[in-house]
DNA sequence: CTACCATCCTGGTTGC
DNA sequence: TGCAACCAGGATGGTA
């Protein structure tokens, strides 16, 4: 999925024409995605006001006057796009369109259905099912070695299990857990509970700068990415080791190049000699 | 707690 | 060219 770069880029993207506008028409296209629409969920949004569009980890919120927010998931292949293109036919995937006041039309494609839209009270938020778990927001202050080494200590996962887990810290997925890891300079393969001091603090650094990189390069498009104007980011072209199995690292010589494994059945790419 | 696997779903790519 | 297998940015729930 877009992992948080491309979350947060897509929530850019949607925020100068969504946020202080009003929702004349809404229109679900299907009843459900990865789970079902609420009860009259178009009717529920018809005529409110969106008072501000946010990101928490990978979810984008949209907070809507009469204290309820939208909670929107992209999963794997989700798409938000917002554009002027009146009577355009809805795309066969186009599963949400909402209609501002000003003629902006915003749609939800998302050819896997891996993700969700749904309406929370905001006083349930936080303690909302889906976020409750959730881990710091990785470029926050309060995102730090100390509190890192706090959430990984004692786990006997491997380092990069740790990071795809939302629990440690929010919005890394399988493309920045391995470009962190190479900039921190540590072996993905590497046990959590041992990633403390030095490479705690490498590993908190490493994460921050990747994300915030990728976030400048407006994320990551591969496949089924695309920001909220249907532009495509391209940071892509600065990974350093994701899909790039046996390419040369940018880093050192090393003869072997970047390495592929697998970890709980994903892709890790990592340069041996680069990463301990 | 942990590892591991399957599952949701579609479509693009790879290999025979 | 056809077709099947495999793979994909996520998250969850079950098993051992």
């Amino acid at each position: 999925m877009p992992e948080l770069p491309e979350v947060e880029t897509v929530v850019r993207g949607l925020r100068p024409k969504l946020a202080g506008r009003r929702l004349v028409r809404v229109e679900t296209r299907r009843k459900d995605l990865r789970i079902p629409f609420p009860r009259r969920f178009a009717e529920r949004l018809t005529g409110r006001r969106v008072e501000a569009v946010e990101r928490r980890a990978k979810y984008i919120l949209l907070r809507l006057d009469g204290a309820e927010t939208v909670l929107a998931h992209l999963g794997m292949a989700g798409r938000m796009t917002i554009r002027l293109r009146p009577n355009e036919p809805p795309d066969k995937h186009d599963h949400v369109v909402m209609i501002t006041d000003e003629g902006w039309e915003f749609r939800f494609n998302d050819v896997r259905r891996f993700g969700l839209m749904t309406l929370v009270a905001d006083a349930e938020l936080d303690s909302h099912p889906l976020l409750a778990e959730i881990g710091p927001e990785p470029l926050s202050a309060e995102f730090n070695a100390k509190v890192f080494e706090a959430a990984i200590a004692g786990r006997r996962t491997p380092i990069k299990a740790a990071l795809l887990d939302q629990k440690t810290v929010a919005g890394i997925g399988n493309i920045y857990a391995s470009e962190a890891l190479y900039r921190a300079g540590v072996s993905p393969k590497r046990l959590a509970r041992t990633c403390k001091g030095e490479r705690a603090v490498r590993i908190v650094a490493g994460i921050k700068a990747v994300l915030a990189d990728a976030i400048k390069a407006g994320g990551s498009s591969l496949r089924d990415y695309v920001q909220a104007d249907g532009e495509l980011g391209y940071f892509q072209s600065q990974w350093a080791v994701y899909d790039r199995e046996g390419a040369r690292c940018p880093g050192c010589d090393c003869r072997g190049g970047i390495k592929r494994i697998v970890q709980s059945n994903r892709s890790t790419y990592f340069c041996p000699s680069r990463q301990k």
